[in-house]
RNA sequence: GCUCCCUUCGUCUAGAGGCCUAGGACACGGCCCUCUCAAGGCUGGAACACGGGUUCGACUCCCGUAGGGAGCGCCA
């Protein structure tokens, strides 16, 4: 493993279910790693001990693994940087907390955030930037002594150096530049002793030797205090790129708090992770390829240069699309494999890829597949009005004829010559009886896969006219 | 309020001063195929937020304006 090798990471917190969002910026990471041969670290988020759950860490997992990415770090796999949770890293915090504290870098704050939530607001008011006022900055020996015996127990602040400017390459937006005048002393140490945001996502980085970080575009702003933090620590910091938001198709963000999308919720949709990837990998970013890409495609399409700045919106339409193109491209065997289990057991293999030949250009989710297999396959029938209309509309000379030349196998021609109906006459009556509705798979293999007593008894129910 | 980011068809986007009569994909319309729907083929409509510069020439560069977003949290 040459010190050159490309690290990228996926960072959630588990707190809630894997959003659309998430998911694209893993899968940036993932391909980002394989595009320059790297690798992939998975770490967890859990400072935060309220909103953290415990399911959210294998659903996440779960959820992540079933888009097909890979990480070759992580809390399930382990590696040379473990443990990969962060509630379990307090004492790698402790350590440059130390350090921070006995440089001076860092110091007590005893604010209470009733305070500071007074003060912010009253900044607010006169038209200021919300930004810490300082009170705790250089709290005399005795003054800090006091808040000490009045048992507050206090948070660490990052002192933030005054008049220097923090300039940084970003990933996607090129040169940044930011002045540190404006950023107030932050909160890297909580009450409880836990680590903050800001800290232990920066530390993480660094100590686990992450070169690479695909993030939020709200993480921009964030950076100049991260950097600063690192400076002061003497780490190296990452190299950030940070993307996008995706919106919603109502335009509002797609986060954990606004949506409503959620890997899971797709999968259970019956949405191919393949077809999500490629909706996914085309949203903020951009390829002159077409086609439906493997994991492997987009790695080698990935492309910086081609991230766009602009917020993407979510579209289910091309997700749809996407979908249908790999249901399109589906071989034999895959199709066979992906619909098998909804069919009834003890179907013979001629008869499921009968089954397949005949509904698979009409199905895009595994949903539409289901609906067709309990038409054909299903004991009772349910009609659309329309369909129970042009079925009657036929008469019941026109179904005893037709039920009276179905043999083993219902067949198309002997049906034909034995109504004597032909073109619209002779389809529509067949469809709406056998179907219950007016739209479907072409009907010749549709027969081609229904039980021939099906068939006749569907047939005999119309022509018992009355 | 301050700082930062963003703005090309309805949507995802191509575009790095002349290649742009602004290209592709999705969606939508039409036609063909056809028992219907789907699939497939052909085809159509559809965009540079606005205003100033710079330049022989601007979607591309600069400055403003408008609009959208983020950050300024003991949330990540």
């Amino acid at each position: 493993m040459s010190i050159d090798t490309v690290v990228t990471r996926f960072a959630p917190s588990p707190s809630g279910e894997v959003h659309l969002g998430n998911a694209r910026t893993a899968l940036f990471n993932e391909l980002l790693a394989r595009r320059r041969g790297g690798r992939m670290v998975l770490r967890i988020e859990d400072t935060d001990a309220a909103r953290t759950q415990e399911v959210f860490v294998s659903a996440l997992i779960a959820d992540l693994s079933w888009l097909g990415l890979r990480w070759a770090e992580g809390p399930d796999v382990g590696g040379p940087h473990a443990p990969y949770r962060q509630s379990q890293r307090g004492s790698i915090y402790q350590r440059y907390f130390e350090q921070l504290e006995s440089r001076r870098l860092a110091y007590p704050c005893y604010c209470t955030s009733l305070e500071l939530e007074i003060s912010r607001r009253s900044q607010l008011a006169a038209g200021r930037p919300p930004r810490y006022a300082g009170t705790c900055r250089d709290l005399s020996p005795a003054a800090r002594q006091a808040k000490v015996d009045r048992g507050v127990r206090p948070t660490l602040r990052f002192r933030v150096p005054s008049a220097q400017r923090i300039e940084f390459e970003d990933l996607v937006h090129g040169h940044q530049s930011f002045l540190s005048d404006d950023i107030g002393d932050f909160i890297i140490r909580r009450e409880d002793g836990t680590a903050a945001f800001f800290y232990s996502n920066a530390i993480d980085d660094a100590t686990m030797s992450i070169t690479h970080v695909m993030r939020g575009e709200d993480h921009l702003t964030n950076t100049p205090r991260q950097r600063l933090l690192l400076g002061a620590l003497g780490l190296s910091p990452p190299e950030y790129g940070h993307m996008s938001l995706l919106l919603g198709a109502d335009g509002t963000p797609l986060s954990k708090r606004h949506g409503a999308v959620s890997v899971r919720e797709l999968r259970e949709a019956g949405y191919a992770s393949a077809a999500l990837c490629n909706h996914l990998f085309r949203l903020g970013h951009s390829t002159p390829n077409n086609a439906f890409l493997t994991l492997d495609d987009m790695a080698r399409e990935f492309d910086l240069t081609h991230l766009q700045r602009s917020p993407a919106h979510f579209d289910p339409a091309q997700l749809r699309h996407w979908q249908s193109e790999w249901v399109r491209a589906l071989s034999r065997d895959e199709a066979r494999a992906w619909l098998a289990p909804m069919l009834p057991a003890g179907l013979a293999p001629e008869q499921l890829d009968a089954f397949i030949a005949a509904v698979l250009p009409n199905v895009v989710l595994a949903e539409d597949a289901r609906l067709w297999q309990q038409i054909i396959f299903g004991e009772a029938l349910a009609f659309e009005d329309a369909a129970l209309a042009a079925a009657r509309a036929a008469g019941p000379a026109f179904f005893s004829a037709a039920a009276g030349a179905v043999r083993e196998h219902a067949d198309l021609s002997a049906l034909r010559s034995a109504t004597g109906a032909k073109g619209a006459a002779f389809f529509m009556p067949l469809r709406a009886a056998l179907t219950g509705r007016l739209h479907g798979p072409e009907l010749a293999p549709l027969l081609a896969v229904m039980p021939g007593e099906r068939v006749r008894a569907r047939l005999l129910h119309f022509a018992r006219a009355g």
